[in-house]
DNA sequence: GTGCCGTGTCAATGACGCTTGACAAACCAG
DNA sequence: CTGGTTTGTCAAGCGTCATTGACACGGCAC
């Protein structure tokens, strides 16, 4: 899955810290997200989505 | 989280193991999902949103 | 009744998601 | 140059996701 998380973080001047806090995860979960190291969970897929205002499918999307 | 996977099934008349053959999975995979003894993977959520042609926010809800 | 199908569930195994704690490198502030 | 922030990454550990194989039960055909 490829995900636009970096850059809605970044659009919003946060550090992976600020948003594995509004997640209530650690940042190496946000980091491991962000560099495609692993996927997030639905249920955090939904966390995610909830935060930005914005579909699951608009964040993430097949490939890679 | 709930989710409406039984009922899409049945409206469609498929078995457990008609959808996990289309959705690629283990029967017994459906069969948990559906009793909401675990929730899919992300890119498994893609999968059945797919399949049924639908958003995942369609599909599942936070709960339980 | 016997047989088959669909469903629910168990155990054991392997891969993935998420954690804490740690370290290094790049960056800018002072 | 020194110090703080940010990011990337590693390791170890634990719980979850998904697998195969197995078993039990209810429903329906015959």
């Amino acid at each position: 899955m490829r995900n636009r998380l970096k850059v809605l973080r970044a659009e919003r001047g946060w550090s992976q810290q600020d948003l594995a806090e509004r997640l209530e995860v650690s940042r190496q979960s946000v980091n491991a997200i962000e560099t495609g190291r692993y996927d997030p969970s639905l249920p955090l897929a939904f966390r995610i989505a909830d935060l930005f205002g914005m579909a699951i499918e608009e964040i993430f999307q097949r490939g890679e």
